[in-house]
RNA sequence: GGGCCGGUAGCUCAGCUGGUAGAGCAGGGGACUUUUAAUCCCAAGGCCGCUGGUUCGAGUCCAGCCCGGCCCA
């Protein structure tokens, strides 16, 4: 758990005209009153006067247009303290907003990670660091979309509200649509819809925004999380690996400067290029890569693993990865080539029909996305959505989606990236709800 | 879903083997004019997560439930 000192150290003249919990609980803040005073010690440069300060003129601070933002607005004139700290001497003050509750403890702040959680105003308030991971998150969205638009990809938005669900595999959230009386979903996934305008001649989209999913949380799961999923025709997945670790270098440099950074105990460095192990290889390494269902059932439990509740080899595959390959991800690593059963959308290896055009990519032992070679043959997609609608939880298939493709869409590579993963490598969070303004919590 | 830990003033926390709730900070009033969380005085502030039980008496013991954290599934 974070800890967090604050110290106010603010000026005695502007600390008495405008003593009160409005000024200390924002003098850090932007706002001309912090730029004036000496503002928090953690900024050397507020220490000297930005400008102006030793020319006697009248100084309007942040005096707003309507009073309506909660700061006071004080009126005065530059000055300097006794001990020579700039200051303001305050001719006049109008309050702005009141504050009717006292703010938490100016040492201590707001350690109650329950209270951080559901009264997010307070811990921006408070503390600093909760300030500065929020920031860095919008960095990194900015930065994102820097990217893609520089490589002329088009930002789209297609719709989240759905009749009919796809794109992975996942439970939706359900709702109803009453002009229609009909049932809805919320999206899963962007990628039924993207591909669409992949047909449709937009070579290279994306689209950024939240995903929902019906399912418990964790330190990386949310029910609603946001991804940026793209598309781009005439690239495979080869291609779009080599974009992703461009993409995500070029987001570290962007946000951060550098490439290294520390999560989850790890020192690891996001710059190119990642080390890629195909998924056999890896389960190999363990001892678990089998094609026999059973066999690979008795092997997990042999590792003390619960598999009561896998039903098929892919099932089981997908519990040996999580449970065994994943953690030991820690370098960013792109494990590829899938077997068919666990991927609806990928388009087949040249050598070996079993396996798929697919990687995952990890790093500190998370997983950070998914993509593949987009299968762009309509009979050998709804070839696979046949083979994989029975399973609970299975991709459900979406014969408008197939009717898409027979109008033929180029071969295309896509790619998603959970973006509240990302933030918590680059902002070195361990848990997923550090970097998530209002995270999913049971109603008090 | 299971295990462990926690929920007491606005915040951060005390409250031992049951005896009727405290501190610091914040906030209010006053004094002081002393920068580096920390001057002094005064007053105020509590469904001790909820419900039930044991007991003469429960913040404390017991049961169930609610909310959160960590670990496991």
């Amino acid at each position: 758990m974070r800890v967090r000192r604050r110290r106010y150290a603010p000026g005695r003249a502007d600390a008495e005209a405008l003593s009160g919990p409005v000024l200390r609980g924002r003098r850090s803040r932007r706002g001309g009153a912090a730029r004036a005073g000496p503002g928090g010690r953690r900024d050397p440069s507020a220490r000297r006067p930005r400008h102006g300060a030793a020319r006697p003129r009248q100084a309007r601070l942040p005096r707003p247009r309507r009073p309506l933002r909660p700061h006071p607005a004080p009126l005065g004139m530059p000055a300097q303290s006794r001990r020579g700290e700039p200051s303001l001497a305050v001719a006049r003050l109008e309050l702005l907003a009141k504050i009717r509750t006292p703010l938490p403890d100016t040492f201590h702040g707001l350690t109650d990670v329950e209270q951080r959680y559901r009264r997010r105003y307070l811990d921006l308030l408070m503390n600093e660091e909760t300030r500065a991971d929020f920031e860095l998150r919008t960095r990194v969205v900015t930065a994102i979309r820097g990217y893609l638009d520089g490589e002329g990809f088009l930002e789209v938005e297609t719709p989240i509200l759905q009749p009919r669900y796809g794109g992975g595999f996942a439970e939706p959230f359900v709702t109803h649509y009453n002009a229609l009386d009909t049932d809805y979903y919320l999206r899963i996934a962007t990628e039924l819809y993207l591909k669409r305008l992949i047909v449709g001649g937009l070579e290279r989209v994306y689209e950024l925004g939240k995903d929902f999913r019906n399912e418990g949380t964790s330190y990386k799961h949310q029910p609603e999380f946001t991804m940026v999923e793209w598309y781009e025709a005439y690239a495979d997945y080869r291609d779009t690996m080599a974009r992703m670790e461009e993409l995500v270098a070029h987001v570290a440099r962007e946000v951060l400067g550098r490439t290294d950074v520390e999560y989850r105990g790890h020192s690891v460095d996001l710059g190119r290029p990642w080390r890629r192990l195909p998924l056999v290889d890896a389960l190999e390494e363990h001892g678990l890569w089998t094609r026999d269902a059973d066999e690979l059932r008795r092997r997990l439990g042999d590792r003390d693993v619960d598999t009561s509740r896998d039903r098929s080899w892919a099932d089981l595959v997908d519990h040996a990865l999580t449970s065994f390959v994943e953690p030991s991800l820690v370098e960013p690593t792109i494990l590829h080539d899938y077997p068919v059963e666990l991927s609806p959308f990928a388009r087949a290896t040249d050598d070996d029909p079993q396996l798929v055009e697919r990687f995952e990519f990890y790093v500190g032992g998370t997983e950070l996305g998914n993509a593949f070679s987009e299968i762009n043959d309509p009979d050998e997609q709804a070839a696979r959505f046949e083979e994989q609608s029975g399973e609970e939880g299975g991709e459900p298939g979406d014969p408008d989606f197939v009717e898409a493709l027979r109008y033929g869409m180029p071969p295309t590579g896509g790619l998603g990236l959970g973006i509240d993963r990302l933030v918590m490598v680059l902002a070195g969070r361990d848990t997923i709800r550090d970097v998530v303004l209002f995270p999913a919590l049971r109603p008090r």
